[in-house]
DNA sequence: CTGGGGTCCT
DNA sequence: AGGACCC
């Protein structure tokens, strides 16, 4: 079989996904209900998450709560409450700001970690720099964690549900091959029910099949973002990493017109009213926006001519 | 095979 | 605007 990338290591992304995310919050809230059979969902009367013993009964996500009784009788049904799991959230994301200044909030149990280079510092390999996360995760916030890691975006997607609850999985860019024979097309990040079948069509049954595929074959059926995958399958980084870091600071320009001819131009009401306006929208803009996350001050108005 | 809310692409 | 896909 054919090695898709040489290199074990050109960079290195973590996939982080919390394990029954809802579910685990509530219960690391309420200590009692660990190990037990529970879903969130009581208020709709569907299932929208549910612990892995609810899952070995039977139990699946858009199911009547009535329907999960009766095949899982004794379990606990509770109102699901997303200012707690957004809580949580917050607090995973700044646990993972302590390993790596370079995340991506994904969703609100979902991250991306770029792990580049910081084998040096931790003196130990991408895997168990996952472990250590994956512990501190445990230790702080009492949740469990599943976490992959690879070349790629798509990959280290692969990567972290590979194995799940509480797994850690590393898939090095020479040995990429000898996983994606074991992935469903349909199971790869992006590639949904229309593509996975327009894809069967042409035998391409696992990743591996469509990884090996030639790139004008590719580029024949399939459209920009299945391009993407694509590369990412066989190593090449493709998906942008999206930081969402505020900005440490942010300006706003205004122009006047007529333009000022002299100093006292500028303390026409006329012309420094619009600029003000400006600047009252754009403060309470940022004080929605950031609310508690940051202190705002105005460190400069500077004028231009 | 449930569904509301979101993003990205054509 | 509509399609495909994600959580």
């Amino acid at each position: 079989m054919q090695v898709l990338s040489v290199h074990s290591w050109p960079q290195a992304i973590a996939h982080l996904d919390a394990d029954a995310f809802f579910v685990s919050c509530e219960q690391a809230s309420m200590p009692a209900l660990k190990g037990k059979c529970v879903a969130v969902g009581k208020e709709r009367g569907i299932i929208i998450a549910l612990s892995y013993e609810a899952k070995a009964k039977g139990v699946k996500r858009g199911m009547f709560v009535s329907d999960a009784k009766r095949i899982c009788p004794g379990i606990i049904i509770l109102d699901s409450n997303h200012e707690t799991y957004g809580l949580f959230s917050v607090r995973m994301f700044e646990i993972l700001k302590r390993f790596s200044p370079k995340i991506e909030e994904y969703s609100v149990d979902e991250a991306f970690i770029d792990l580049t280079g910081l084998r040096r510092l931790y003196s130990c390999s991408y895997e168990e720099i996952a472990v250590k996360i994956q512990n501190t995760i445990e230790q702080e916030l009492s949740i469990s964690v599943s976490i992959g890691i690879s070349i790629t975006k798509v990959l280290a997607k692969i990567a972290s549900k590979y194995k799940k609850p509480h797994g850690i999985t590393a898939i090095p860019g020479n040995k990429i091959h000898l996983y994606l024979s074991n992935i469903l097309i349909e199971d790869v990040w992006g590639i949904g029910p229309n593509t996975a079948s327009l894809l069967k069509k042409f035998d391409i049954k696992t990743a591996l099949d469509f990884a090996l595929k030639n790139e004008n074959f590719v580029k024949k059926y399939l459209s920009k973002p299945y391009i993407q995958i694509y590369k990412e399958l066989k190593g090449e980084p493709s998906i942008e990493f999206i930081e969402k870091i505020s900005p440490k600071s942010i300006s706003k320009a205004k122009s006047f017109y007529p333009p000022s001819q002299k100093p006292e131009d500028l303390i026409l009401p006329h012309q420094t009213m619009p600029f003000a306006l400006s600047i009252y929208s754009l403060t309470l803009f940022l004080i929605m926006a950031l609310k508690d996350r940051c202190f705002l001050f105005f460190k400069a108005i500077s004028l231009a001519s």
